[in-house]
This record gives structure tokens, C-alpha cells and sequence, in this order.
DNA sequence: CTCTGTGCAAAACCTTTGCAGACTC
DNA sequence: GAGTCTGCAAAGGTTTTGCACAGAG
């Protein structure tokens, strides 16, 4: 998701577009990497300095109740966020250099379905990631 | 996993027994629900009075690196943890009441494969949980 | 202009660490 | 007994909140 879509979406829904908000969603989406808050933060510091951290939570939870967001999981900390290809998808994550890359194509609908036969849930949600190491961190033997 | 073959597999692992170890097993084992580390705190509370927090995270830590416990990702919290069946196993939670259901074959190694020839990533491993509504939380309607 | 957003400071949590004493094996 | 484990206190982080001012629409 371009930086200008998501710049757009958040007018649509009646947000404004500040600079600060503009550096966050850049700097998020510049990155291959997931990022925290304070990674968010700390990138901030070079390019668009005066940022505060509180600006990042808080720009964090509006991109995400947006949708605009997705959270990845697996690994080590459980609040590092990618901007969102759009649509349901799921991530693929270098344990070396954190890079991510998605995946849209899941095959679980048979075994959702299995498991609300055989449980009686009603299953509305699912969160599937897969964790190894890409081709370069591999070939650098190193991370 | 019964608190027994938990209590077990630490001394093999060259861990003293304490109460406290026993009563945080305890805990977390008759719990239905994945609990945070402040969940199995207040529960302490009311049966082993006197433990202290610390000794929770401690006992956590332990329990986790010696493959004992497992976390549940999907919901409010990335911190909560459950007593582990044993091998290779997914969840199924329930948005309601916490309850979580175990399954085991997640019939992946298809997408997996596929996702290896086609980004070169080694896998190592994957993260799948379905999180919905159980049964009695749907017939209750509240929840 | 209005009203949302920002930055600062501080509060509220959550998690980890250091250390003396207690307890398991 | 030896060495791990616990509890307390305190430090270190992270996240949230209150408030006055700034800036987008």
C-alpha cells in the first residue's frame, strides 16, 4: 500500500493529514523490516527530528483501528507493525533481518471448516505467519 | 499435560520442585483460558498467598524455554500463556471467555513448501491460531 | 475559526535485576 | 551443606493520560 493511498483513506475517514502522521506512515512504509514504536521512533529522529513518541503510539492505534495496519507476530516482541497490503493476507518472516514478505494465499478453508464441525465455534478470524530465514541471510551464514 | 508430568519433566531437566513452581502449574493448568503473568498472580492469590510476582515471571520464563507452556497471540494480549499438550499443536480461541481448544494437524506443508520455491526462505516455523466464538458463548449470546 | 492533533511532563504499568535469606535436593 | 530459588525493593522500559498550544481543514 502506497503511502498516497494511505494518506487518502485516512481523509476518507475524516482524519487529518498531518506532517507528523505523513513521516510515521513513510517511515513504516519505507521499511522491509516490521518496526516497533520506538524503531518507529528512533527513524523518526533522522529524518523529520521533533517527533514525539507519544505521536507515534498514538498515530499507531488510529492507522490500525483503520485498518491500515497489521501487527506481526512471531519472533520476539508482539508490537511491530507493517503497513497493510490491503485485503487479508498473511507474513512470511526473516528470523535474521526481520524482512517480511506476504503471502495472500492460505488453503485453510478446509480446516476451518473441520474445526467448526467438530467444535461448534463460529470462526471468524485467523492469524497465520510463518518464521525462517530469507535467501541473503542465508547465503551471509551471519544473523 | 497434567501438573504431574510438568512437575516431572522439570526435575529431569535438573529444576528444584518448589511450591511456588507447583502452585503457578497448578494455576495455569486448570485454567480453560490462556492467562497473563497478572492472571496468575491474583489467582495465586486466593490459594497460595505469599507469592510474589516475580517468582511468576520467573517460573514463566522457565517453564516457556523448557517448552512447557505456549503462548496464545491472537486477542488483546501477546502474553498469556497456556500448559502445552506436548508436540506440535494450534489453538482455537474463543473471543467470549478465553477458552482455548487445541488441535494438532494443521495440514500446511503444502503452502509451506510452496512458499520455500518460491521466495527461497528456509522455514523453521509457523504460528496458526482461529479465534471465534464457542459454543456456549454463542448460545448465551452475551460474551 | 473550530476542533483535532501535538508535545511535554508525569503517571501508570509491565518486566527485569540485585541481593540477602530460605529451602530443595 | 551447596547451590538454586524466592521475595523485596528498586531500576528500566513501555504505554497511557492531562493539559495548553499549534495547525489542518
Amino acid at each position: 500500500m502506497t503511502s498516497k493511498s494511505i494518506a487518502a483513506e485516512l481523509r476518507k475517514r475524516g482524519f487529518k493529514l498531518t506532517p507528523q502522521r505523513r513521516a510515521i506512515i513513510d517511515v513504516i512504509n519505507e521499511s522491509e523490516e516490521h518496526l516497533t514504536p520506538s524503531d518507529i521512533y528512533s527513524r523518526l529522529q533522522h529524518k523529520y527530528p521533533g517527533i514525539g513518541l507519544v505521536t507515534v503510539y498514538r498515530t499507531l492505534e488510529l492507522l490500525e483501528s483503520s485498518g491500515l495496519l497489521c501487527e506481526v507476530h512471531i519472533g520476539d516482541t508482539c508490537r511491530s507493525y507493517l503497513t497493510r497490503p490491503g485485503g487479508h493476507h498473511h507474513h512470511l518472516v526473516c528470523r535474521g533481518c526481520g524482512k517480511v514478505v506476504d503471502f495472500t494465499d492460505c488453503e485453510l478453508d478446509g480446516l476451518e471448516n473441520r474445526l467448526v464441525n467438530e467444535t461448534g465455534f463460529e470462526i471468524d478470524r485467523h492469524l497465520l505467519e510463518f518464521m525462517g530465514r530469507c535467501i541473503n541471510c542465508r547465503k551471509n551464514k551471519k544473523n
